[in-house]
DNA sequence: GTCTATACCCGGATAGAC
DNA sequence: GTCTATCCGGGTATAGAC
């Protein structure tokens, strides 16, 4: 495993364990078992080790999507349940403009198709039904509703919505 | 005006027109035109500044809300009206857990009204509708979409799916 | 390819004089 | 209520020796 492959598992773990602001160049170097400037030898910047993160959580979004049962619910239910599972990278996958150009060619409309097939190629209606389950996901994520909430009849609530 | 309502009006301004970064103590003080330590006699820290930002925004676009017209369309309409002409505080808004116990009561209560409302108090499709039209908006002012992407259709589409 | 030293920048917040 | 001085922490990144 090479030393930026090495960086690249260690500021995913920082940031999946400890959150963004974990995530520092200092902090990666400790993990790797270097010395902060070193780890420029290896990697350009910090801006190339988020990229390849993102680039890494599409491709393991898209796989669970793909590997997901028909159906909207079942789509869901996967993009769901890897958001949570990976709260903190999905929050950085998402917040940004996608650096479409320096992501490998199709990665994006492979994780897309899934859910493009599911509503018969209607772009519009992808996009809605996409940024619905991102809402959703994203205010889960943020613990934005109230303790109480009933995600799960949300989450109904929404498939419903689209299906019917 | 007070000088807590100075640095308020301050930190709003720093906020929308430069974003979150650029919301900091020193540069609220500057603006005030006091130094940064200065602020402290006359705000606490800069979460109770934060907080009074957000509780601000809850008001205003309860507000924005409550003038809609009627129907799932036009309430979406202000809500996305309100949140792109507002994009740096509706994210701070809805991005972390609302500190309901420190907040006026009844804000976030009057502030989902209509939307309930015009489910006929279906809680669930009120937190669906909500998630969704949060969705779309969060990713539209991420600047999340492809370029070319149409998104009055696709918000056209998110209410075409709650309404129909 | 690693290190030490460092440049340069920033942040929130407090102490104590006036 | 304002100030200066300061504490304490942090960050990205580069220079130059080895």
């Amino acid at each position: 495993m090479s030393r930026a492959d090495e960086a690249l598992r260690a500021a995913r773990e920082l940031l999946e364990q400890d959150g963004p602001d974990a995530m520092t160049m200092r902090r990666v170097a400790d993990r790797v078992g270097i010395r902060a400037p070193s780890l420029y030898k290896h990697v350009p910047d910090k801006a190339e080790l988020e990229l390849r993160l993102v680039a890494e959580g599409l491709q393991e979004l898209g796989r669970a999507l793909r590997g997901a049962g028909p159906g909207l619910a079942e789509l869901a239910r996967a993009y769901r349940a890897w958001g949570l599972a990976h709260g903190r990278l999905y929050s950085l996958m998402t917040e940004r403009p996608l650096p479409r150009e320096r992501l490998p060619e199709g990665l994006e409309a492979s994780a897309a198709a899934p859910l493009l097939e599911a509503v018969d190629g209607d772009t519009d209606r992808a996009r809605a039904a996409w940024a619905s389950a991102h809402g959703l996901l994203a205010l889960e994520l943020a613990g934005r509703f109230p303790a109480g909430a009933d995600l799960d009849a949300a989450w109904a609530a929404m498939v419903a919505a689209f299906a019917g």
